[in-house]
DNA sequence: CCAATTTGACCGGG
DNA sequence: CCCGGTCAAATTGG
């Protein structure tokens, strides 16, 4: 049978769609002040704050399906159903959850609980709760995996609850962000297997993560640099720099690149660079990448262009543990 | 001992 | 009052 073509579809129309949505709004943050380029609509310039948000979390949905299908569940349906801030937005959306994945709507703005580092602001009222973004997708479990629940996920839940629910057949289950104590994270999960299909599971997501999830708190102003840290960049950075090697089909258009964006953690100031390619950092998926690279020297011979590229920390970052595969697009 | 899960109670909106 | 969502005490498990 051909399962692993039908998922390596699956797979590469996703990371498309992230694609897509990707130089969407790299094309947008690109001509804030310059003319638009010929390929794009004069209807889709200008977007909203809500709709670059939404974009983004396109972008960000589909590397995290595709990451979900390489780890062995299947992405069945998904779509972005962004509930929007009725109260705070009443006009821009009539009250109904809109079908079609392709409208974009407003999201809403939560930034207001983000404060990580000082006060405990417990009690997200449960007014508030609701205004907060919403998303479903559905997934296929694999029977070689666990064979209960697709609870394979970039982050860490905890149960907190499980309700019958009256016309289904499966108890739905209720999953918040094991940080939401600590970090003041209210991200949640619904976890809801399918009535026909018992190997579909829906999985509804509120709130995004303002957590840093699983990564030790940064050391303060703390003047003893972390020496582990510094050596760990150095080895990575080496090992980049002679095992990375850039190919390109129709030489590079850019001189310059960087890409931080390593969902789940959202960089809203990354810049896709400037050229016709876009480079995506895949990482390992645990820990956000954040560095930039810069191509210097051009030091390829005819038929496979090689550049030298010099890689540095973005000084905030955290480190980053295993592979990267960088995916350029070149079109 | 600590952290995650379980499970009935509780609560608020419709 | 019903239903879906959340809380929290008890339980489990490492």
């Amino acid at each position: 049978m051909d399962m692993s073509n039908w998922e390596q579809k699956n797979l590469l129309s996703e990371l498309v769609h992230g694609l897509k949505a990707a130089k969407h709004l790299q094309a947008e943050l690109g001509t804030a002040s310059s003319p638009p380029p010929p390929w794009l609509s004069s209807s889709s310039l200008c977007l909203t704050t809500e709709m670059r948000e939404t974009l983004l979390h396109q972008i960000v949905s589909s590397y995290e399906k595709a990451i979900l299908m390489l780890n062995g569940s299947n992405v069945v349906h998904s779509q972005t159903a962004e509930m929007v801030n009725l109260a705070a937005n009443p006009v821009a959306n009539n009250g109904k959850v809109p079908e079609s994945p392709t409208s974009i709507n407003g999201s809403p703005r939560s930034e207001e609980f983000i404060d990580v580092g000082g006060s405990k602001d417990y009690n997200l009222s449960s007014k508030k709760r609701k205004m907060l973004p919403k998303w479903t997708e559905q997934v296929r479990i694999s029977p070689e995996r666990g064979l209960e629940g697709p609870h394979e996920d970039v982050f860490s839940w905890r149960k907190y609850g499980q309700k019958d629910i009256l016309g289904a057949k499966y108890p739905r289950s209720y999953y918040r962000c094991t940080f939401r104590n600590t970090q003041n994270c209210w991200a949640t999960k619904q976890v809801q297997r399918s009535d026909d299909d018992p190997t579909i599971f829906d999985l509804t997501y509120k709130g995004k993560h303002t957590c840093s999830q699983g990564i030790p708190p940064r050391d303060k102003p703390d003047t003893t640099p972390n020496t582990t840290l510094i050596n760990y960049q150095n080895d990575l950075l080496a090992n980049l720099r002679t095992n990375l090697s850039v190919r390109t089909t129709n030489g590079i258009e850019s001189d310059g690149f960087s890409f931080p964006v390593t969902p789940p953690f959202y960089s809203y100031e990354s810049d896709f660079g400037n050229g016709g390619g876009t480079f995506c950092d895949m990482g390992n998926y645990s820990r956000p990448s954040d560095f930039t690279g810069l191509i210097s020297t051009n030091t390829s011979t005819g038929s496979s262009p090689i550049f030298d590229v010099d890689f540095q920390f973005d000084p905030t970052a955290e480190i980053n543990t295993g592979l990267h595969t960088f995916l350029h697009d070149s079109v």
